[in-house]
DNA sequence: CGTGGAATAAACCGATCGGTATACCTCTCA
DNA sequence: TGAGAGGTATACCGATCGGTTTATTCCACG
């Protein structure tokens, strides 16, 4: 019977090298005889455990969602308020997750036709993100719109995280977290719209 | 000899297919066979202009610079103050550079390898959309820290433009227009930090 | 003991990739 | 008049693509 595709050591070696083969080098540019390689598999292996290249495409992506959600819930409940900043750190700290190639979501929407399975987990993605977001601000702001502010700086993050990609540092992310801040302060402050 | 590549007939058609194809989906995606199926050519007319793909990508990121900043002046040139605005407008409103998959310069960024000529081309791109803003704003909000506005503003643009490409629609573009001319009057109002 | 899942190893499939080669046609212009 | 540029048509190249097949080994578990 089919496993659960990374239960396995091979399996989850798999998607560890798709991880970082699909991020830095773009999906449609690594071949599954790549990723099977590096991971010290065989294409048989990769196969049987994810049956196509699109089903592992997909489950790069929810893993790459699901390893940076874990991490950015674990260091919101270690940071003081105002929390929102601490998303756009969180983007910053990831031991594994690296943002040198940008958004690995936004990455993969240039690079997959329309229909593709990765577009529920680019967009679930997207939509988990910006209503996070809304929750933080609506505690680090209480009073102001916290809609239109979470549109703010929900814009602002996602200019910074692709830029990341084009300037290859982290400074824009900084600049962002930064400029959330002080949006913070100013609707804190005077509550008016 | 080798002819300007784009001064020909043909090679202005190849110039056409690979716009939007490369656009529409992915550089990777689309063969020189396509382009060159799409264009009404055969592949060897194709290498004669072009000599490669790598250059052809090259060619393509540039017109669509060309295309895209003649538009914006265009559009500029008609808009009334405050002028930065009609920016956002200007990603609305090109009759044929559409905006369905984002940013056709962050989507090359997320294909192109390393070292790639194109990636000159994307920099040199957003860095001269991030300069003309800032001019727009230094005329739009006089006093003003005009450098920290030009940043706040694009990375709103940036992040509305690469979202149009998972949204599938224009709305946060719009928003962001919204949210830019709102920073512009309490700038120009309290021009105080 | 033996069955079935997880794995390796390696050959193979048709299709497509970027790029080249050969031959021929047409038009311009010196 | 004839050379050279721009073009078509088509076949070809080696490499790689996503995916399949066959055979074999190992090991846990009933």
């Amino acid at each position: 019977m089919a496993t659960a595709a990374d239960t396995t050591p091979a399996g989850r070696r798999i998607l560890d090298a798709a991880g970082s083969l699909f991020y830095r080098d773009g999906i449609n540019a690594v071949g599954v005889a790549l990723v099977a390689d590096t991971a010290g598999v065989t294409k048989k292996t990769l196969y049987d455990r994810f049956g196509s290249k699109d089903e592992l495409v997909v489950r790069y992506l929810r893993r790459r969602h699901e390893d940076w959600w874990a991490h950015l819930e674990e260091r919101l409940a270690a940071a003081p308020a105002p929390r929102t900043p601490a998303l756009m750190d969180a983007y910053l700290s990831h031991p594994r997750l690296e943002v040198e190639r940008g958004c690995a979501f936004i990455n993969a929407a240039a690079e997959l036709p329309p229909g593709h399975a990765g577009w529920d987990v680019i967009r679930e993605h997207k939509r988990a993100v910006r209503t996070r977001l809304a929750d933080l601000i609506a505690e680090d702001a209480p009073g102001a719109d916290a809609e239109d502010l979470a549109e703010h700086v929900f814009l602002l993050l996602e200019g910074a995280i692709a830029h990341c990609g084009i300037d290859g540092g982290e400074a824009r992310m900084r600049t962002a977290r930064d400029l959330a801040t002080r949006l913070l302060r100013q609707s804190a402050g005077g509550a008016a719209g």
